[in-house]
DNA sequence: CGCTACATTGAGTTACCTCAAAAATTGTGG
DNA sequence: CCACAATTTTTGAGGTAACTCAATGTAGCG
């Protein structure tokens, strides 16, 4: 036995790309994948980097940094469980990864990884479904950023990050009733950078939406959504 | 003679997706395309629909909207000559298509295409490529959106605008004396939804930008840039 | 328990928005 | 080709959301 793990036992067996894979190949993929574990803070790829390694995430969240000279961050992106980090037949584009919290990743070589895309079209087939979803995903975050005032965007972030770590616990929609808690992979800093926002406004905003009895918070990082429609029309609406 | 144009003589033969297809393919590709002209207002594909057809635009340029029911609209991005729209193996997403200036496009039916693709595997690896572009270009625009000031927004579609126009006529890099003159493609109103700016905004920076003697304007949508660098320093820092 | 890092709160400022009116460009019919 | 209408843009005045800067408060950690 090469490795202490199983891909039959990984917790994002069926989310992650190698899904798509059929079982009988999930040996070819296991013999390539190694694990790593990342401390929130640690940068995973720099800008523009020619990887060496490719990543999917096992548990944690990652962002996706695009910093000018003069210190300016925007983040661009958040990736959670199941996501996939990295460009095989290319370069990584201008964006720096970082954990936003600490990391459980697996990881596989380059050169092993593509190989094995060349064998399984089907893995070609797929990655380029999920950047259709990255782009999608973007796109929602431009809507955020040029239409929303702060208050929806906020929503918005709050209402993401719900979304996100429920559908890790549990399959089905996301109720709207029941009182969802959860850690906040981000600082209010960073929910700034990635709101296009002052901190204190980030600030000022939970206040309003604690305020208005549609969440709570125990510390600075864990929130509890207590009702998760209004946080919907929050978002959504402007009134 | 089935059609009376060749892809051989195509505008944007060296440009578009098309180019990644040996020449001895191009017959192919020829046999299953056709030509399409589109008035600019007009609307080429719905949100979410699933396409029958994809496109290589010719010349003009195509915007990508995002709409909410209350009538608030983002432009997503904009697509020049070269070009690709759609997604084979998948649905479009959630925007509509609209031509924001008249339009020559080149088109092909869904499934023959798809069955090209699977023959060329070399499409399917180019299309990855230029999805990874447009992500790239989906994020810097987050970045613009996020954290430029309504005048370095201005600065900076200018700025974009005269760059994919001056490489659509010469090969090389934008010198930064020349004066570069352009049609814009899109409307003040249409400047503000892709900036996230009310129209008078735009308004305002442009004069601003004429004050300063950066670039000149004739009538509404025919813009000189007179001063490149400048207008890159408008559109990167903050003073 | 105190230190540090981060978050909250407050006060004053400013960039951008909104609404309304005037001007310029483009389109149209005679 | 001109006059006029329709459209779009420009300009102005006033309001407001979000920013900045500074002070205070609080969670987390050794």
């Amino acid at each position: 036995m090469g490795s202490h793990f199983a891909c039959d036992e990984c917790a994002v067996r069926d989310r992650a790309l190698c899904s798509a894979l059929p079982r009988a190949e999930s040996g070819h993929l296991h013999r390539i994948a190694y694990r790593r574990q990342i401390r929130r803070g640690k940068i995973i790829y720099y800008s523009d980097q020619d990887l060496e390694s490719f990543s999917v995430i096992i548990s944690g969240v990652v962002k996706l940094v695009r910093t000018k000279s003069d210190g300016r961050q925007q983040i661009v992106g958040l990736q959670f469980p199941g996501d996939f980090i990295g460009r095989p037949f290319g370069e990584l584009g201008p964006v720096m990864v970082e954990a936003a919290t600490d990391l459980d990743l697996c990881c596989f070589s380059r050169k092993p990884f593509e190989n094995l895309m060349q064998q399984q079209p089907i893995l070609e087939r797929v990655l380029l479904q999920r950047t259709f979803d990255d782009l999608d995903a973007a796109r929602h975050w431009m809507f955020v950023l040029g239409r929303l005032s702060s208050r929806a965007k906020v929503a918005c972030f709050v209402h993401q990050i719900a979304e996100r770590t429920h559908s890790l616990r549990a399959t089905g929609p996301l109720e709207y009733s029941c009182p969802l808690e959860f850690e906040l992979p981000l600082s209010r800093t960073e929910m700034g950078e990635y709101l296009g926002l002052a901190m204190e406004t980030i600030s000022r905003q939970i206040k309003e939406l604690k305020n208005e009895g549609i969440i709570e918070t125990k510390g600075w990082r864990t929130m509890r959504v207590l009702d998760l429609s209004r946080l919907h029309a929050r978002a959504e609406f402007e009134d």
